[in-house]
Formats: C-alpha cells, sequence, structure tokens
DNA sequence: GTCTATACACCGATAGAC
DNA sequence: GTCTATCGGTGTATAGAC
C-alpha cells in the first residue's frame, strides 16, 4: 500500500474536485464483499497487504472493479474502518446495558478479535491520516460511552485505596486487554496468569457477583 | 514490503543454503548507516515504507548496495531490530540499577521514542516469522529483569490490596505506558490524566519518595 | 455494472564490469 | 566495495468497449 498522496493531480485540476469518474451505489452487494474481504486480508495479513489486486482475488472480483465503488485504496480502507467501528460501538452499547457491565465490558473487549481490531487501527492510524481522524474519534466516543457507566459503579473513593477515576479504569482496562490479545498471538506469556488474576479481583471489587464478600 | 517467503528458491537450491552471494562485513560504516537508515524510515513512514530504494535513497547509496550487506530486505528489517533491542536491554539494566528503579522505570517506558519502538515491534510480529522470535524474545527477557528487580519493592501482599505480583505489575506498567503513548501521538487524551495520577499514587505506595507519608 | 487493455512507477533481487 | 544494467512481478489508477 502506498499512500494517495503520492498519486499527482490532475492536470489543471483543483486541489477539491476530482475528474468526475463513475461510482457505484454505497448498497451494493458487490461494494459489501470488497469491505468485507478488506477486513480479511486486513486481519490475516496486515495492512500492507491491502492492495486493488489482492482484495479483487479475495472477493472473487477483478481488480479494476474496485476503482469503480471507490476512487483510491485510501477510501477503501476508511470506508472499511468506519462501517467497523459503527458495528463495535453498537456492540458496545448493548454490552454495557448489562447487569454487571464492567465485567461484561472486560469480556467483550478480552476477546482476540476485539482486541484486534482496536490494536490494528491504532497501529495503521500513526502514518495515515484518515485513520487517525477515525481512529481518534471511535476510541473517544468509546472511552467515554464506558466511563459514563463504570462511574455508576464506583462512586465511594476511600483514603487508602488508588485514586481510580472512571475514564481510567476504561483506559486501564483497554490497554491490558489488547495488549494481552497481542501478545498471546505473538507467544508471550509471562505476567498474563498474575494480571489475570489481579483483573479478577478488581472486578470482584467493583462489579460484586452473587456469592459476593462479607 | 512483500515479505521474504514470496521470492522462489534458486533452481535445484536446497531450503537452507543460498547461493553464495558475496556479503559483506558486519562493522562496515555503509552498514550501519543503512540501519540507521531503516530505522528513520521505519519510525517515520512505517514499515510499509522500508524498500531498498527508500533506504539507500535515505543513507544517500545505491538500491543494490543494500544486496552486498543484507541477503534479503527482512534480513535487513531483522538486523535493524536486533540492534536496536539489545541497546533497549542495556539501557534497561542501567535503568534498574536506580536507588528508586520503580520511577526509574516508569519515566524510561513513559518516553515517546521508547514506547513507539515496543509498539511498532508488536505490530510487525503479526504478520512476520522472523519479528515475532525476536520480539518475543525482547520482551520475555525484559520483563523477567523488571519482575526481578520489581519483586524486591512489593514483598508484602496485604488483605485488602489486589494481588498484584512483580510480573502482572511489569506487563501493567509496559501496556499502559504503550497505550498512553500511542494514543498522545494519535491526538487522544480522555482518562490520561487521570491514568496518570493513579499511577503517580501507585509510584509513590511501592517506591515512596524522601517526603514518605506516615 | 463489468469487462479488456493499458499507462507508468516501484518492488526485490541478480549478473557481471570496474 | 561500488558501479551499471536488467529481470519479472506488483502497485495505483484510467480509458473506453459492452
Amino acid at each position: 500500500m502506498r499512500s494517495a498522496t503520492l498519486h499527482p493531480l490532475p492536470e489543471g485540476g483543483s486541489r477539491v474536485m476530482k475528474p468526475a469518474r463513475r461510482m457505484g451505489p454505497a448498497n451494493s452487494e458487490t461494494r459489501m464483499a470488497m469491505l468485507d474481504a478488506t477486513e480479511r486480508v486486513l486481519r490475516d495479513e496486515g495492512y500492507a497487504a491491502v492492495s486493488s489486486r489482492r482484495i479483487a482475488q479475495e472477493a472473487g472480483l477483478k481488480q479494476q472493479l474496485v476503482y469503480y465503488y471507490f476512487h483510491t485504496m485510501d477510501e477503501l480502507l476508511l470506508a472499511t474502518f468506519r462501517r467497523r467501528t459503527e458495528r463495535a460501538l453498537a456492540r458496545l452499547r448493548t454490552t454495557l446495558e448489562s447487569d454487571h457491565p464492567l465485567r461484561a465490558l472486560w469480556e467483550m473487549i478480552s476477546e482476540q478479535s476485539v482486541a484486534g481490531l482496536s490494536g490494528e487501527f491504532m497501529a495503521l492510524a500513526n502514518h495515515h491520516e484518515g485513520i487517525r481522524a477515525e481512529v481518534t474519534r471511535y476510541v473517544e466516543e468509546s472511552r467515554a460511552l464506558e466511563a459514563q457507566v463504570l462511574s455508576r459503579l464506583m462512586p465511594k473513593a476511600q483514603a487508602g485505596s488508588p485514586p481510580l477515576s472512571a475514564a481510567a479504569l476504561s483506559m486501564a482496562m483497554s490497554s491490558i486487554s489488547q495488549t494481552l490479545a497481542r501478545e498471546t498471538e505473538t507467544g508471550i506469556t509471562s505476567g498474563h496468569a498474575d494480571i489475570r488474576a489481579f483483573i479478577a479481583w478488581c472486578l470482584e471489587r467493583f462489579d460484586p457477583t452473587e456469592k459476593s464478600h462479607s
């Protein structure tokens, strides 16, 4: 994948207008197949493998057809990410309606696929303008959603306890779950069992189950 | 960057032996310039931008010269990573000799460049065999080093406190510092101030300064 | 909407002269 | 050690027929 910023502007064209190539509709089945293919390649082979040829092959289509539905490869990537974040946010909202939102949240973000999603987005954002904006929007919104719900679980800050706000808890949980997932996939295990025990302790403390302590 | 696994084996060649192309020495100035250039391109433009042509340009050399010093681009990437991890481990050992090893460790891994290193390595490892092994070795070794030192700071597990082992603490610290660094670079700030306050509380608890409490 | 044909740049890697 | 020359493959993207 080379960046879209590399291809030159059309001669005499303005910076904003495209030379008016035809474009397919947003609700097309073929278009959706391309988004699906992009997700698969992205997850299995990394973003460097996302090319018009590779995606067309994955979807069983011709390479040039990609450019009927998307102006550039960047646009395809961005569309794929947007669809994904919308679904992730919808699922997050449902998850947070659980009777045990903290536990439900931890279980959800601990899934390899969910953790991998956020991780890949963040990695991509480093060198990709459009994705960066989308990632920022997604992370800020999900953190706000989580903090809103979690704050109800932790109203009392005791003297001997750490000053852990809901937003900080949300941030810590997502970073630890992502690292756990990523390291597990890589084959790293040091400290994993211990930190899972620590998390279990915290879950019990802030969101106790029926067989509650004392 | 395409993977080295894509180029075919030489006709009749074994899986192990290369066709004996000439190779330059390991201590060459030119070779080091290539490693430096690779680090720079990697950090500034991402690993997808690491090509023999781009690296040669960055180092002011001819593209084909890369193949005098490295058999493949994968080998160049790997050599760059190895040099980096060796330096990082050396610095970690020095840092852990501090009078306040926990604080020193947190300050070190909180540096944007250090956090970015580990993060980029992990991202690359996902789809790159050789790097994965190197990343695993590096993370396991640094976590063992940290746990060894940190375990001396936290011998007493109190009843009302979370069961946080040294290895778990090391793992939590690295994941949070990496996420903080990555998000900061992306422009995300939610929860950052709160979690920094939480970390400060933990540092004071496990590794108190002179103006100690009680 | 999907096809063929095609442009042009960049990629990894090699051969062999100097 | 560094050079020139070169190979086949892949990349983005467009034009225009059907």
